[in-house]
DNA sequence: ATAAAGCCTCCAGTAAGGGTAAAGTAAAGG
DNA sequence: CCTTTACTTTACCCTTACTGGAGGCTTTAT
């Protein structure tokens, strides 16, 4: 397929895509007539996995890794394993503060609701006078 | 507190939060005979809701709206309040596809314990040759 | 008293793209 | 077949949110 069907089916904008082509993180073939690049499935499930993991703040360089443990021809060895295991436990602290954000600002609407000014220490914290 | 401390304590950098005082989000006094930024406890708070915050993408424009939140006046008005309710279901969003990046590693993992090269279509559609 | 650690400003560089231009290619309608 | 519209190409500079280093004061520890 050719990008603009690659960017939109990985959630990724055109403009980035040929960036990962750029930075040889995702390279295509290219039609040689055209000069288009040309996008397999395979390629496309590693776009969105990739658009995933940089959501959440994971590198490039990280994101390189995440992908050789698809890769790597070896990916049942205990090293591999064991760095996938690292990024899940990364990923569970990031849900916990994800889940901490969220309860802090769910807290505010709940908190805040109506027009009194209820006691709320999260925010006479964060609102005091500097 | 010295930069230094408020640095620790929010789980930033030095660097960063001199960079927030730059761009005048944080924006500490300073003693005015040594000229270090000293920062209060309200003060620290932000800056440890702004790096969660930006650790979940949050651009520093929207981080500065969410602190508004908190800061203003007429924090009960229905328009605060749907602004952080919008924020609180991209949240959500956010919580739904972070899981979702967890459960494909996790499924990497189980998938390809031992030294057996197990059947598994997430991996065969990510390494599958281009 | 001196060394190490922490703070300051200033300047330059980086990561990961975004915006726009100028030009080639492809698909659809008349 | 031709034109319009949509898509793709490279190239270049711009942006956001920092990061690193130089050079120099301040504070703390020995």
């Amino acid at each position: 397929m050719n990008i603009g069907e690659a960017a939109k089916k990985s959630g990724l904008t055109v403009k980035t895509v040929r960036y990962y082509d750029e930075i040889n993180l995702i390279k295509p073939v290219k039609n040689k007539v055209t000069n288009y690049r040309q996008y397999t499935e395979a390629e496309l499930a590693k776009l969105q996995f990739i658009g995933k993991a940089r959501r959440f703040n994971f590198s490039i360089k990280e994101c390189k890794e995440l992908l050789s443990l698809y890769e790597n021809q070896n990916r049942s060895s205990k090293e591999v394993r064991d760095i996938t295991l690292t990024k899940i436990s990364e990923i569970d602290n990031k849900l916990k503060e994800l889940k901490n954000l969220r309860e802090q600002l769910s807290h505010l609407v709940t908190c805040c609701k109506g027009n009194e000014r209820p006691e709320c220490p999260i925010i006479d914290e964060l609102s005091a006078k500097t």
